[in-house]
DNA sequence: AAGTGGTCTAGACCACGTC
DNA sequence: ACGTGGTCTAGACCACTTT
């Protein structure tokens, strides 16, 4: 024999996320206002703001003052992902990670990568490396570093760890976006991950700022196979 | 002239963000406890623990009781991702929106499928589907259905509307996963996505479960140049 | 055992947006 | 104008985990 008791704002969560699931309260549905939950739940306003406000950062409910808090009627899904340090993800699947270093040169960019920098005709510092999981291609990175946004980077030695670590222990950034595409394996690709050109692949993309400073821009190009995944 | 104050959570949150991105509070160091930092900032405890809360949810921090609060060491950045409807998507890029159906048919499914939804031995309803932005081929629509799981399916027209937009608005889903990845196209994908085949395209595939039964299976596999975004 | 974050409460005031 | 959510406060108790 169980009654449930709503004495912490999660038993409120899930109370309501029930009311949605069963349809008593259907999208599109204005639910009651605060005040009057938190009489039905027997619990302070400030609980059942906590969990409704987790609600609706899931987007399962739509809030706004005046109009109250409705069941939101496209269900936007939020997927978060996580963006791993590629060692973490490596070494978290219990492979043997190893690193090595491609090229490293200081060089204009072509248009686009400068586009997307704003470095305008300045040289920057290109580096192709590759991240091995247990002797086997896993992924191909190219990335391009904007010198004057990194002092320092010039000493930097990249034979050893990687660029991603470095930057991600030397330069703080501020934010940045990320893109998710695909590619077909070319010549290069083919050869560094070790396929067939044609082959699909899987491609991340990202670029980070420190204020309104490009810092770097990266490619990853993932070995065939690769899934990202997250639950819903 | 103007002094910070810290009346709010949000004021809050940027300057520990601040702190960090100025490196007067590294990766991996522990800082001040809540009650101290409310001290320094002249509010209650529960704002500091309001914007440190929301500083941990987004990666920042990492907190443990009685161990403190740390700047986090490996930045794991999480990305959300908006997974909208795809008339939607579509939609909201200012593009006309389009869909047809292209099979509908009962049958037993292949292995993978029958594994991933746990189906055993029972047909399932297999639909395929074309969604069109503009009159191009945006998407195509590959998709399961468990019918014992979706009481009404039967009857249900999808010539008009897509499998998606009727399971969101019929069957309330509690959970489910979702996979990104890359495929190359085939003779199939090249045809209805007008393309060539070996062309890389961006595959989405997502299962949705009511409790303990899966609902659906869909694999989504976008025409060329998709890219999915977002800010970090 | 003790220090830290997690949460609840009751009351208050405010900001916003609809009416 | 007024109803709603957004937030703050001060104090309290609890849960967890490290020492």
């Amino acid at each position: 024999m169980s009654e449930t008791v709503f004495n912490n704002w999660q038993s409120i969560h899930d109370e309501v996320l029930r009311r949605i699931h069963v349809r008593q309260w259907k999208p599109g549905d204005q639910i009651p206002n605060e005040a009057d939950l938190a009489r039905q739940f027997c619990c302070s306003r400030s609980t059942v703001n906590r969990a409704l406000q987790s609600l609706a950062d899931a987007g399962f409910l739509e809030r706004r003052r005046k109009a109250g808090t409705r069941v939101a009627t496209h269900p936007v899904r939020k997927a978060t992902l996580d963006i791993p340090v590629i060692r973490n993800e490596i070494a978290g699947r219990g492979h043997e990670y190893a690193y090595n270093l491609l090229d490293r040169f200081e060089q204009k960019p072509p248009p686009d990568i400068a586009a997307r920098m704003k470095s305008g005709d300045r040289p920057l510092l290109h580096l192709r490396a590759m991240h091995m999981a247990d002797g086997r291609p896993y992924v191909m990175e190219t990335r391009w570093v904007d010198p004057g946004a990194v002092p320092g980077i010039e000493n930097a030695d990249f034979s050893g760890v990687s660029a991603n670590e470095w930057l991600v222990e030397n330069v703080p950034f501020t934010g940045g976006d990320i893109a998710f595409s695909a590619m077909a394996a070319g010549e290069s690709e083919a050869g560094h991950l070790d396929c067939e050109t044609g082959t699909g692949l899987f491609v991340i993309e990202r670029s980070t700022w420190k204020g309104e400073a490009a810092i770097t821009f990266v490619r990853l190009t993932f070995a065939p196979g690769y899934r990202m995944h997250t639950l819903i």
